[in-house]
DNA sequence: GATGAATGAGCTTTCATTCAT
DNA sequence: GATGAATGAAAGCTCATTCAT
């Protein structure tokens, strides 16, 4: 089997045992099971657990920049740049709900433990949304008072605690795409009925 | 001493020691030595680590939900409530600086590997903002279209990372006041610009 | 049971345990059984595997020390102190025979990763014989020409690679005392034949 | 490349390795880095870990022997014989170095744990100086008193011992010659000031 | 013969929890 | 109620050895 294949079939199930366990109550030996690997062969591949963790989030963190990217690219209005990085957001973190755990979990949790780890990736991917409000309010489409660097958190941790409830819970009374269109709708217009 | 004396204690070192060094990095001597107790003493008063954080998580937040309903019955105008209850969350969170982060901790991390626990503190607290939602939507003043499940969580998330980061990162290019005005403005009226 | 006990305790078993199976092929848990301990008692105090044969080692030594100061001291002539220094050299190693294989266990290869260790104990029981050296010549009685430095590696060298192998060996054609007797003799007459 | 030369390079290689870290705290992979194979490589001339401490030692112990044979055998007078072997053990100890300090470790620690290990060719090497005195004795200028097996193991421990020092000290008050000198004319001549 | 990726048994150490005092 | 010494299960990681290429 080649080099490539290990060190992503690794990656896979630590994803799966992360989420499932919890990077805590993970044991090597699980990841191992599930990536069908000897215990002792992760590490070939990785230092120990926790670079299993860095190195699956600043992967997993890039291919999604790249898409997302590659979607906005696509559109010139900031407001419909906004829908699609909600909608593309809330869709991944469904589709990939394995996924989503562990990049949550680790954006509170590890961190803790871990400051001097600078997240760059995370920033990248955070930094999208204010590259879009900035565009806007270059436009003239987006309120001059509007704080990029306040709005990017804001519409990501709505975002985020969207997506952190959808995958808790079973069952739901709307659609992935409502919630985006409304959260987008929200951030948008605001909830202010119109005078 | 008397036992609601040491009961608290304990509470109050855990929120140190768990804030500091995570809720799997902390040891039960570190809570004890913090709180100045003896290790067993503190199986008098908690069944086992865990139970540690869910007791001074249902406590703490009790005591903020109590504050905050306080604090926005004194309020008729909806659009005013919200923006009591930003700055609220955002300046506990800055106060209270180690409990915020064992809150935040704990809403990702442990809900994990204890998924059977329904975490209805949280959820009281969160659904104040629905509540504010559904008062407005009443008055007529906020928007029909406006689903108060999707904006709690929005409002919510929103909030919520925006503290995260704030106690994070140690100087900031804005204040705590600032910070929840903008997030209520942008939620309450939008970022477009007026046509 | 006193905690001045489980010490020794852990210290007799570490002897035992690393003279039938050398300090690295001793696991802890086999310290622990012969001590009559839980695995993790011995970490409550010693900080390490190492940390257990350094311990031995001073405390052993420094007893031993101690015992031969007491006997030389009640003596005047060199040459006797000499004979009584060899003699309960060699006993000792007999009568303590799985102490004698740790402790030149440890002289060897435990220097080896460890040169920083500088070994005090050890140095200050060898400068017992140098001590001597010293007397006898002070005294007139033993050659000017006797380097003490030279003279107290090779007579410790010969008691120690004497005893090295009196303890490996099942029978002997010859008793301890003979050859203390012997070793003394050569070291101070040498073995030419009187011409 | 000749099989003999990988044997001889993972021998070298080894007793670099062996005398840098200990046999325990040497890896394989260390031994094959240092001689430029495969970790694999090492199993085509060796059963295992241990059989490559062993093979040098026996190897290297061997070339000694011949060495030194040779040397006593040009000389008729076994006074000069043992001053020859004493300057001749302490020359070598400095010069191979590495060399030393492994069969130092060997000597003590590892056939702790392979006592069935009959360690003919060190008893070989010690044999020599046994002789030595039997010839002198059956020459008449040696005492009658003597006893081979007791004078060889404090002539050998006395060489070994002060090689082992002097190969862990950086500086010496003294040359390899004199010690040599020094410690032959002591076992030779003893210490006692001449009546 | 040579390689080095893969294996998995093995061991030190930690720490939540207990319980005799 | 309070203590803290003692427990022992548990797991991350290492590394000698193997074997397909």
């Amino acid at each position: 089997m080649r080099t490539a294949d290990k060190h992503s079939k690794i990656i896979d199930a630590a994803i799966k045992v992360f989420s499932r366990k919890g990077f805590y109550n993970a044991r090597i030996s699980d990841i191992a099971k599930e990536a069908q690997v000897a215990d002792g062969t992760i590490y070939l591949y990785f230092n120990n657990k926790y670079d299993i963790l860095i190195s699956l989030f600043e992967e997993e963190i890039g291919k999604i920049i790249l898409e997302v990217k590659l979607l906005i690219e696509q559109e010139n209005d900031p407001r419909q740049m906004l829908r699609l990085f909600a909608l593309h957001h809330l869709k991944l973190m469904e589709e990939k709900r394995e996924l989503a755990e562990v990049l949550q979990m680790e954006l509170r949790q590890c961190n803790k433990f871990m400051r001097e780890y600078r997240n760059t990736k995370f920033i990248e991917y955070v930094d999208i949304i204010s590259a879009i409000v900035k565009k806007g309010k270059e436009m003239g489409m987006f309120r001059e008072s509007v704080l990029p660097g306040v709005f990017k958190r804001a519409f990501f941790g709505a975002l985020d605690e969207t997506a952190r409830l959808w995958v808790l819970s079973p069952n739901h009374s709307y659609t992935i795409e409502e919630a985006a269109a409304q959260i987008s709708a929200i951030f948008l217009e605001g909830i202010l009925e119109e005078r």
